[in-house]
RNA sequence: GCUCGAAUGGUGGAAUGGUAGACACGAGGGACUUAAAAUCCCUUGGCCUUUAUCGGCUGUACGGGUUCGAGUCCCGUUUCGAGCACCA
C-alpha cells in the first residue's frame, strides 16, 4: 500500500485530541522535565518554514524525554501584546484584541498541522486578564520592595520606612537611584508627598525622571535594548535623549547576581559573553576632588587609579547637575551655548559625527594627591548615565583624553617608562610608573596592577575615596505611551502614585475607539472614559466623577512587551490558578524550565529581563530556583534562498543565468514557488504579473536557470515558503525531519526545499519495509538476524547519542543509513522493526503512530519505552587496520576484533608488504591504533 | 577599536588528534516502461595514468609550528558573521 500520509496525519491528529494524549499533570512517581520554547508574537502573516524549526527540536527532545519515562512539560503560548496590532488598528481601526485573536487562530492551525505534542490546554496569552493579573502583581511586588545590598535580596519596603524612622539614612546598603542623606527627624517631618518622592529612590518598580530614548516616530520611550545605532529596532524611526518621568524597574540593583548566576547555567558562551558585556561590571575607584576656592566637592569614577599623578583636566557630562555649580560668571554664556546644542543632536548624531566638542567651565579642581589646579571642563564625551558623570583625564593613557587634550590643548604628562605620547596615547594597562610621587605616596618603579591597588589603598584610608564596582546594566524603563498592553495598576492621589488595592486585579484593559495618542501628548489610554478609580467602592469608574477625595484618575501608560513575557514559564506551571501567580505544589514540582529554546537575539532584552523578574519571585519566595532556564539553546535562523531572473535593460526579454553575462541586465526577485531546482517554470512565471504576460525568453538547454542568494526570508524577496504548502505536498512527518536535518540546530541555514525530496524518499522506503504491495503488514516473529540486530543497534546507539547532543541533523542521516541497510537486508522482523519504530517516534510522531498500531504496540507510541542497545551486536568479527608508514596509508589488514595490540604489530611487522616497505631502513616506532590504523615510523 | 565565533566539493553538511567529504540534494550514465511518473543500480573534490580495473599525486581560507599522524591543537594573516562601542 502506498503510504498516504493525509489520511494518516490528519487519523492521529483526531486521536490525540480525542485520548488527549498531550494532557499533562503533575504526577510525583516520574521524574519531571520542562521543555520551553521562547513564546511567539502572532504576527498577521502567519508562520514560515523557519519558525517551527525550534518548536521541532524541543518537540523531539520533549518526546525522547517522554519515552525514556520523564514526566514532560511541553507548553506554548502567545505574547501577544505588541506594537504591530496597535499600528494596524490605528491603520484600520480594528480592535487589537479582533486582530490578535484572528492570528492566534491562523497560529494555532498551522501549529496544530505539524502535529507537535503540547499541552493545549495550559496555553497562556499575555493579553488576557487572567494572565496580565500577575504581571500587575508582580509590578505592585516590586513597588513595594527595595533592594538590600547587604542580605543582596528584595525586602518589603515597609522595613526601609522602618529604618528611616529610626536611624535615618545611617547605615543605610540599599540600591538606590541617588545617595540621599536625611536624619529621622528630616524623615518624619516630611509630608506624605515627599516621603513618596523619597522612596521611589529605592523602590525595584519605581517612577523616575530619567534620561529615556524618546521616539517622536513611535510616539513612546524604548528600552536600551529596543534602539540600535541611535534609531528604532521598529520601524527604524530616530531616538532622541530626553528627560521625562517614567516607570522603571531597578534592574541595576540584580547586576552582580545576573552576573554570578551565568556560571550556574548550561547556556552557550557566546551568549553568556554578550550578556557580561551588557552588565559591563567594572572595579574601579571613587575620588573626591574638590574644587578650588569653594566648599564644593565632587566624585569621579576611574578604573585608573595608578594615573593620578598624570590628571591634567577634569571633564564633566554636559547633563551633570555640576555643571551650573561649577559654572564661572565669566564662562556661563559660553557654556550655556554648549549645553543647548549638545541637547539638540541626537543620539544618531553624536555616534555619526564623533568630533571633539566641549567648553572650559572657569573652575579648578585641586588634585587630592598634588595640591595642583586642574581646569574644570564640560564635554559630551562624558556620559551623564556612568559613575558620576564626571571624570579626571589623563590624556597621556586614554585616548578620549589625549583626542580631546590634543584638540584643546592641554597638557600631556606621560606616566609610564619608554612610552611614547607624541603621537598617540598608550592606554595599554602594563608597565613602569615615573613621574607618580608626593610625599607619601610613590609609584615610581611600581607596575601598573601594584600602582592601582597602592592609589586604591591609599585614597582609601585617607579618605579621599574608595573602591567601587560600577555596572553599564541600566535600570529598566518601565513605561510605554501605546495602548495594546498590560495597564498599570496605580492610580494618582494628588500626584502620589498609589496601588491599586490586590483585589481591584486585574485591572482591565479599557476598550477605547481612537488608538493614537491624544492632541495633549498623553498616551492612547487617555481616550478612554471610564478610567477612574473610586476608592471607595474600589471600582473602576468614569472620569467626570474624579473629586480628588474619593475617585482618582488612573494610570494612561501601559507596560512594555516584556513584562508579559518575563514570568510566563511559571504560568505554564498553573495555568488557571486564579488564587497566584503559580501554587507553590506545582512550583514546587517543575522548579525550573530544563530545556529552553529561542532566538540569540532576545540576549540583552527578554533573558536579561526574565532572569532579574525570576529573581526577585525567588526573594519574594514565589519562584523556588535563582536561575529559571537551565539549558538554553538558540537555534539559527532559517535564512531565505532567493530566485532571480534577468531582465535586458529596457526590454521584456529575460536571460538565463548562464547568458547573463553577454546583456546588460537587471536581476529581479522572482516568487520561488514557481522556480523548481532554480528551473523557472515559464508559463506560471507570465501569469505571476501582468507586466510578465509578452515576457520572452532567451534559454540554455532549453531550459530557463535562475540565479539565486541566500537573504532574510520575508515577503519583498518572493522567498517565503509556508509549511502548509510543505506538508499538503510531502506531510508533517517529512516536513519535520527535513528541517532537522537541514544542518546544525544552532546554525543559521538557508531553506532550499529541493532537498527535500531525500526525506520523503526515506520515509516512503520505511512505510514499505512494514507493509507488501497488498498494503497488508508484512511482519514475521522469531530471530532476528545478525546483520539486521547490527544495523538497528548501531541506529539505536547513535540517535540516543544524538538526541543527549542536540545532533538531530546527524540522527537524520543515521536513520537514513539503517533503512537502507534493513531494506537491503529485506528485513521484516518484528523486534527489529519495532525498536525502529521507537527511535523514529520523536522525529516523525504520526508514522510511528500508525506503524507502532500496525506492529501490534500497546498505548500510543508515545509512551513506548525507549529502546535499549546491546554493545555485543555491534562488535565485528574481524577490523580492517591501515596500515602507514610514516603517516602515509599504504595497504590494508585484516585481524581478529580481539586481538591485542602487540599481536598486530607482530603481524604487521612479519607481513611480506611491510618488509618491502622497511627493507633498509631503521623502524623507528610503531603505533597501533586500536581498531583503526597501524602507522610504522621508519627513517 | 575591544570581545566572541566561523571558513571543508556545484549545494546543505559529516568526521572522540587516526582511511577527509558520511548522509542528502543537484548533475551524469544505466535498468524497468509504449511513454511518463515512480522505483532501482552505477559514477560524481581536483589532477594524472589506464581500454577499463588497479594505481599515483594533490586537497579542509592563507603562512608557519607541535605530532609518527592535524580539518581538528598552538602562533601569525585574510575574509565573513555576532555582541559591545565615547562605560573613564
Amino acid at each position: 500500500m502506498e503510504y498516504d500520509f493525509r489520511q494518516i496525519e490528519s487519523k492521529w491528529h483526531e486521536l490525540w485530541v480525542k485520548r488527549g494524549t498531550y494532557k499533562v499533570t503533575e504526577d510525583a512517581s516520574k521524574p519531571k522535565y520542562y521543555v520551553l520554547n521562547m513564546f511567539p508574537y502572532p504576527s498577521g502573516a502567519g508562520l514560515h518554514v523557519g519558525h517551527p524549526l525550534g518548536y521541532i527540536a524541543s518537540d523531539i527532545y520533549a518526546r525522547y524525554k517522554r519515552q525514556r519515562g520523564f514526566n514532560v512539560l511541553n507548553p506554548m503560548g502567545y505574547d501577544a501584546y505588541g506594537l504591530p496590532a496597535e499600528q494596524y488598528a490605528i491603520q484600520t481601526g480594528q480592535h487589537p484584541a479582533v486582530t490578535t485573536e484572528k492570528n492566534i487562530a491562523r497560529y494555532r492551525e498551522q501549529l496544530d498541522k505539524i502535529g507537535f505534542s503540547f499541552d493545549w490546554d495550559r496555553e497562556v496569552r499575555t493579553c488576557e486578564p487572567g494572565y496580565y493579573h500577575w504581571t500587575q502583581w508582580a509590578f505592585q511586588k516590586m513597588f513595594n520592595s527595595y533592594y538590600c545590598n547587604k542580605c543582596q535580596c528584595a525586602q518589603p519596603i515597609e522595613k526601609l520606612i522602618e529604618h528611616f524612622e529610626k536611624q535615618g539614612t545611617a547605615a543605610l546598603d540599599v540600591a538606590c537611584s541617588e545617595e540621599l542623606t536625611f536624619s529621622p527627624a528630616e524623615w518624619n517631618a516630611m509630608d506624605e508627598k515627599q516621603k513618596s518622592d523619597t522612596l521611589m529612590n529605592y523602590r525595584i518598580a519605581y517612577q523616575g525622571e530619567t534620561m529615556v530614548n524618546w521616539c517622536a516616530g513611535l510616539g513612546t520611550v524604548l528600552a536600551n535594548d529596543e534602539v540600535v545605532e541611535g534609531v528604532s529596532v521598529r520601524g527604524g524611526f530616530p531616538v532622541e535623549q530626553k528627560k521625562m518621568r517614567q516607570w522603571c524597574l531597578r534592574v541595576s540593583a540584580y547586576a552582580q547576581r545576573l552576573l554570578d548566576g551565568l556560571d550556574s547555567i548550561d547556556w552557550s558562551d557566546s551568549i553568556k559573553e554578550t550578556q557580561r558585556n551588557w552588565i559591563g561590571r567594572s572595579e574601579g575607584t571613587e575620588m573626591q576632588f574638590k574644587v578650588k576656592d569653594s566648599d564644593i566637592q565632587f566624585t569621579i569614577f576611574t578604573t585608573r587609579a595608578d594615573t593620578i599623578f598624570g590628571v591634567t583636566f577634569m571633564v564633566l557630562a554636559p547633563e551633570s547637575e555640576l555643571v551650573p555649580q561649577l559654572t564661572t560668571a565669566a564662562q556661563k554664556a559660553e557654556v550655556d551655548a554648549y549645553v543647548a546644542a549638545v541637547k539638540k543632536r541626537t543620539e544618531r548624531e553624536r555616534i555619526a559625527d564623533r568630533r571633539v566638542t566641549g567648553v572650559f567651565s572657569g573652575s579648578y579642581a585641586i588634585n587630592p594627591l598634588t595640591g595642583e589646579s586642574i581646569p574644570v571642563w564640560i564635554s559630551d564625551y562624558v556620559l551623564a548615565g556612568y559613575g558620576t558623570g564626571a571624570i579626571m583625564a589623563v590624556p597621556a593613557h586614554d585616548s578620549r583624553d589625549y583626542a580631546f587634550a590634543k584638540h584643546f590643548g592641554l597638557e600631556i604628562r606621560p606616566l609610564i617608562e619608554g612610552c611614547d605620547v607624541s603621537e598617540e596615547s598608550f592606554d595599554a594597562k602594563e608597565g613602569i610608573m615615573m613621574n607618580s610621587a608626593n610625599s607619601e605616596l610613590n609609584l615610581n618603579g611600581l607596575t601598573v596592577k601594584e600602582s592601582i591597588a597602592a592609589t586604591k589603598k591609599y585614597v582609601t584610608e585617607k579618605g579621599i575615596g574608595r573602591v567601587k564596582v560600577n555596572y553599564r546594566l541600566r535600570d529598566a524603563i518601565f513605561s510605554r505611551q501605546r495602548y495594546w498592553g498590560e495597564p498599570f495598576p496605580v492610580y494618582y492621589r494628588n500626584g502620589i502614585p498609589t496601588m491599586l488595592p490586590e483585589e481591584c486585579l486585574p485591572l482591565q484593559l479599557p476598550e477605547i475607539k481612537d488608538y493614537k495618542p491624544t492632541e495633549s501628548g498623553e498616551p492612547p489610554l487617555g481616550h478612554a472614559t471610564e478610567w477612574a478609580f473610586d476608592t471607595k467602592t474600589k471600582k473602576v469608574v468614569s472620569k467626570s466623577l474624579i473629586d480628588n477625595v474619593t475617585v482618582f484618575p488612573l494610570e494612561l501608560n501601559t507596560m512594555p512587551g516584556f513584562a508579559g513575557s518575563s514570568a510566563y514559564y511559571l504560568r505554564y506551571m498553573d495555568p488557571h490558578n486564579d488564587k497566584a501567580l503559580v501554587s507553590s505544589s506545582a512550583d514546587a514540582y517543575w522548579k525550573c524550565v530544563d530545556l529552553y529554546l529561542g532566538g540569540s537575539e532576545h540576549a540583552t532584552g527578554h533573558l536579561i529581563y526574565s532572569r532579574f523578574w525570576n529573581k526577585f519571585l525567588k526573594d519574594l519566595g514565589v519562584s523556588v530556583v535563582e536561575e529559571p532556564f537551565a539549558k538554553l539553546i538558540n537555534q539559527g535562523m532559517i535564512q531565505g534562498r532567493s530566485n532571480f531572473v534577468y531582465r535586458i535593460k529596457d526590454t521584456n526579454t529575460f536571460v538565463s543565468l548562464g547568458l547573463k553575462d553577454k546583456y546588460d541586465t537587471t536581476p529581479i526577485h522572482v516568487d520561488v514557488n514557481i522556480v523548481s531546482n532554480d528551473i523557472l517554470d515559464v508559463e506560471s512565471f507570465k501569469a505571476w504579473r501582468p507586466e510578465y504576460e509578452t515576457a520572452e525568453f532567451i534559454l540554455e538547454d532549453g531550459k530557463y536557470i535562475c540565479g539565486w542568494a541566500v537573504e532574510k526570508m520575508s515577503k519583498s524577496m518572493f522567498n517565503v515558503v509556508n509549511p502548509d504548502v510543505i506538508i499538503e505536498k510531502y506531510g508533517a512527518d517529512t516536513l519535520r525531519m527535513y528541517e532537522m536535518f537541514l544542518g546544525p540546530l544552532e546554525q543559521s541555514k538557508p531553506w532550499d526545499t529541493n532537498g527535500i525530496d531525500g526525506c520523503h524518499r526515506f520515509i516512503r522506503k520505511m512505510w514499505n519495509l512494514f507493509t507488501d504491495r497488498d498494503g497488508k503488514s508484512c511482519l514475521t516473529d522469531g530471530e532476528a538476524s545478525k546483520d539486521e540486530l547490527k544495523s538497528i543497534h548501531k541506529l539505536i546507539k547513535k540517535v540516543t547519542e544524538d538526541i543527549e547532543n542536540f545532533s538531530f541533523n546527524t540522527s537524520v542521516s543515521a536513520f537514513m543509513i539503517c533503512v537502507n541497510e534493513l531494506s537491503g537486508l529485506k528485513c521484516s522482523n518484528r523486534a527489529v522493526l519495532s525498536d525502529l519504530v521507537r527511535l523514529i517516534a520523536p522525529f516523525a510522531p504520526h508514522i510511528a503512530e500508525e506503524l507502532w498500531e500496525m506492529i501490534g504496540g500497546e498505548g500510543s507510541v508515545c509512551d513506548a519505552a525507549w529502546p535499549k542497545y546491546n554493545e555485543d551486536y555491534l562488535k565485528e568479527d574481524s577490523i580492517t587496520y591501515s596500515i602507514s608508514f610514516n603517516g602515509k596509508t599504504r595497504f590494508t589488514m585484516d585481524f581478529a576484533a580481539d586481538m591485542d595490540a602487540k599481536t598486530i604489530e607482530a603481524q604487521v611487522l612479519a607481513n611480506e608488504k611491510t618488509q618491502g616497505y622497511i627493507e633498509g631502513k631503521t623502524i623507528r616506532k610503531v603505533i597501533v591504533v586500536p581498531r583503526k590504523i597501524v602507522n610504522i615510523v621508519i627513517g
